[in-house]
RNA sequence: UCCGGAGUAGCUCAGUGGUAGAGCAGGCGGCUGUUAACCGCCGGGUCGGGGGUUCGAAACCCUCCUCCGGAGCCA
């Protein structure tokens, strides 16, 4: 009978059984005379399952002893209890068979060894097969089941916003435009310009850079919506912090306010890291030992803690009688830099930290004024070590406010028409937050760049495999 | 985009002007239960590309490419 691993190792197979496990070669260790260990992977768990080989097997000298790091085998034998340390049960093998030889072992890029993060980048397709990409992929699935188990469970539903956009002015960024014209000879107006009347969508069209304005007409209909999806930003940004395609997770909550938000922030970081510890322990306890020593007493402690809440005025007065150096002045107004960030965080805090209350001028136009007239209802959930880790606001729901706020910006009032009939048929206040996904991965195991917890990564000059 | 660092064997790296090295991986041999096994032998190089200085360049100079870290932008 077909089995994973992952039964296997954790005791839901009886020894004595007949198992048959299917999966690849991550080492062997031959003994001429006697017999020989192969460890085999097959991505259900972070252990490898040790098959012991006897000589007397039919084939072993034709076969097992040619066998190399990443063949993939089919092996049946029984389960027994490990005479060795380092594994509780075994399979001793009565047939093993390679379904797929690697053709030229010399050159296979990846050896039973630890390889550089930069490396594997550039066998991405292989790179699965290793320890720490296998283990970031579990966790990766992991956090996005818990994410909508979390919403599921608490009534949200879940919508699926546009990838494409023709609404170009959503302020987030740079965009990569969607177009089936001829980009080396384009359709012209009589003015000269390319014609984009006569592309695909009649206009001009972009991949988009946030579901949020989208899913605003959802959540004023269903109260409670998320979307989780694929975002893209055409920065060229190269940072371990940035990607042009990235998931981005972000809630929706009607008859809500920033406190709130606040507080759905929390719980849902709290609630997803929590289902981490729980399923995930390998990974996790893996991490820990080569990656990053402390990422599981990170977890343990934020889902512990209550989350750190600081006004923004108050973040800059603690940043302005630090005593400390920063390269860059700290002055109320300003938007608070990486350095002054990881300084709160970091030092300040020692843990996540939710800044409130912004400037409006540094915040995008759908934030919700406040009564001062000078700050924004928004928030940044800051974490160390990786900075911004969720960005979010209560929205301005008042239209004569938020047209003041669109004539201020110089922006088109009926770019945003769709936008704006939402505070004019039913308006009530809502409040909603992003959370990079791949931010929250790298937060959870300590992976340093972005590039390592994301299967295909896409940055500038970067879109292999 | 700006600043800094790096590019030498399949991988990780040493080699500061005088004929290219190590460990691991691979092949062969040895070893009765190993844990990234161990021991011996062998094969393996456009020193990122181009140009220059020099009797002689992996090394020094110019230039381009790629990667990494930091900053900005942000999630």
């Amino acid at each position: 009978m077909k089995h994973r691993i992952a039964e296997i190792l954790t005791g839901g197979v009886a020894v004595g059984a007949r198992v048959t496990v299917e999966g690849w070669i991550r080492t062997r260790r031959a003994s001429k005379a006697g017999l020989s260990f192969l460890a085999v992977h097959d991505g259900s768990c972070f252990d490898a399952l040790q098959v012991v080989a006897p000589a007397e097997l039919p084939g072993y000298a034709e076969v097992v002893l040619h066998v190399v790091t990443g063949c993939a085998v089919r092996v049946t034998g029984e389960v027994v209890a490990s005479q060795g340390k380092g594994q509780p049960v075994e399979v001793r093998a009565e047939a093993i068979e390679v379904v797929g030889w690697v053709d030229d072992p010399e050159t296979y890029p990846m050896q039973p060894k630890r390889h550089t993060m930069e490396y594997l980048r550039e066998v991405a397709h292989l790179r699965p097969r290793t320890n720490v990409i296998g283990a970031v992929t579990r966790v990766r699935h992991t956090l996005a089941m818990a994410v909508h188990r979390f919403f599921h469970e608490r009534g949200f539903v879940w919508i699926h916003t546009p990838i494409i956009t023709a609404s170009d002015a959503e302020g987030a960024g740079q965009m990569f435009r969607v177009s089936t014209l001829d980009a080396a000879n384009p359709p012209r107006t009589a003015g000269g310009a390319v014609d984009w009347n006569q592309d695909f969508f009649g206009k001009e069209a972009h991949l988009t850079v946030s579901g949020q304005l989208n899913v605003e007409t959802y959540c004023m209909a269903m109260s409670r919506v998320y979307t989780f999806g694929p975002t893209f930003r055409a920065e060229n940004s190269n940072t371990r912090r940035h990607l042009a395609e990235f998931w981005m997770i972000e809630p929706e909550i009607a008859f809500a306010d920033l406190a709130d938000d606040a507080q759905l922030a929390e719980d849902f970081l709290k609630a997803i890291f929590t289902t981490l510890l729980d399923e995930r322990r390998d990974d996790l306890a893996f991490f820990a030992k080569h990656v990053d020593p402390g990422c599981q007493a990170r977890l343990a402690g934020l889902v512990e803690s209550r989350f750190e809440r600081m006004e923004y005025g108050d973040a800059v007065r603690t940043l302005e009688r630090s005593g400390k150096r920063f390269e860059f002045p700290v002055r109320w107004g300003m938007d608070l830099q990486a350095e002054h960030e990881r300084y709160l965080t970091e030092e300040v805090v020692k843990g996540p930290i939710a800044v409130v209350n912004y400037p409006k001028e540094i915040k995008a136009f759908y934030m919700r004024l406040n009564d001062d007239g000078k700050t924004v209802a928004a928030m940044d959930v800051l974490a160390p070590g990786i900075g911004e880790l969720i960005g979010g606001s209560q929205r301005e729901e008042r239209l004569d406010v938020l047209d003041a706020r669109l004539d201020e910006l110089g922006l088109d009032k009926q770019t945003y028409g769709w936008y704006r009939d939402l505070r004019r048929y039913g308006t009530v206040p809502h409040a909603g937050f992003g959370l990079g996904f791949e931010r929250a991965i790298q937060y959870a195991t300590g992976i340093e760049n972005i590039r390592d917890v994301i299967p295909f990564p896409r940055a500038p000059r970067q879109a292999d495999f």
